[in-house]
DNA sequence: CGTGTTTGACCAGCGC
DNA sequence: GCGCTGGTCAAACACG
C-alpha cells in the first residue's frame, strides 16, 4: 500500500473528494455544516494514488475486525490482493469514501449515467456503476452499500473530471457537494 | 420522442 | 484450460 489520506475526523482541513482539478479548494465548509445542510454524514473517505488498487469492497471477511466503527482507519489492504486491470495509465486517479446515507444516490454536481449494475462476492448488497455523462469525460463511480453497516454508503470515484460541475457554475455552489438525490433511482 | 435505467450477456484477469 | 469474479456493453424498457 502506498500513500493514502484518511480524514473524516480531521474536520478542520478538508479535502475535495471529488478529484477534479479544475476546482477550487472549498475549505470553508465543514463536514458539521454539510451533515446539517444534507441528510447523511460523510463518515470516512479514502484517497489513494495508482498503486493502491485495492478496493474497499475486497476487505477480507475473515479479516474483517468487529469494530467497523474504526472505518477503514489505514486497513484498506486485503489478505487477498487482487490485481486489479490497468486503468488506462497509471496517473488515473481513484478514490472512495464512505458516507452515512439512507439513500445510495449522492448528487455531487455532475451528471451521472448509471451503466451497470452488478451483485459483488461477499456482499448482500448490489455494485452501481456510474459514468460522467459529460462529453470527453470518463469518469467513473461505483456506488455500494458497505456490507458491514448498511446504513453506510461506499462511493469510488475513478478519473479525473475535465470539466467543471454543471451544478457548480450554475449555483456556484460546492462542486463536491454530495447529496442525497430522490430523483435518481 | 428523447433521455435515462434495467438487466442479461459478454469479456478480461486471475487463481487453481 | 477452466471456472469464478468484476466490469462493461447494449437492447429493451420506463418515464417525462
Amino acid at each position: 500500500m502506498s500513500t493514502f489520506s484518511t480524514a473524516m475526523n480531521a474536520t478542520s482541513h478538508y479535502q475535495n473528494p471529488n478529484p477534479n482539478p479544475n476546482q477550487a479548494a472549498y475549505s470553508s465548509t465543514t463536514t458539521d455544516q454539510l451533515n446539517e445542510l444534507l441528510d447523511f454524514e460523510l463518515s470516512d473517505y479514502v484517497a489513494f494514488d495508482g498503486e493502491f488498487e485495492e478496493e474497499i469492497s475486497t476487505r477480507d471477511t475473515a479479516k474483517r475486525s468487529e469494530n467497523v466503527e474504526n472505518n477503514f482507519n489505514g486497513s484498506l489492504s486485503s489478505s487477498t490482493p487482487r490485481k486489479e486491470k490497468n486503468l488506462g495509465t497509471k496517473d488515473e486517479f481513484r478514490f472512495a469514501f464512505r458516507t452515512k446515507s439512507k439513500l445510495e444516490i449522492m448528487d455531487d454536481g455532475f451528471k451521472w449515467r448509471k451503466y451497470g449494475k452488478k451483485m459483488v462476492k461477499n456482499s448482500p448488497n448490489p455494485r452501481n456503476y456510474f459514468k460522467c455523462t459529460s462529453e470527453g469525460c470518463s469518469v467513473k463511480k461505483r456506488v455500494e452499500r458497505d456490507r458491514d453497516d448498511p446504513n453506510y454508503v461506499i462511493t469510488t470515484y475513478e478519473g479525473m473530471h475535465n470539466h467543471q460541475s454543471p451544478d457548480s457554475i450554475i449555483h456556484n455552489q460546492m462542486p463536491w457537494t454530495l447529496q442525497p438525490s430522490s430523483s435518481l433511482q
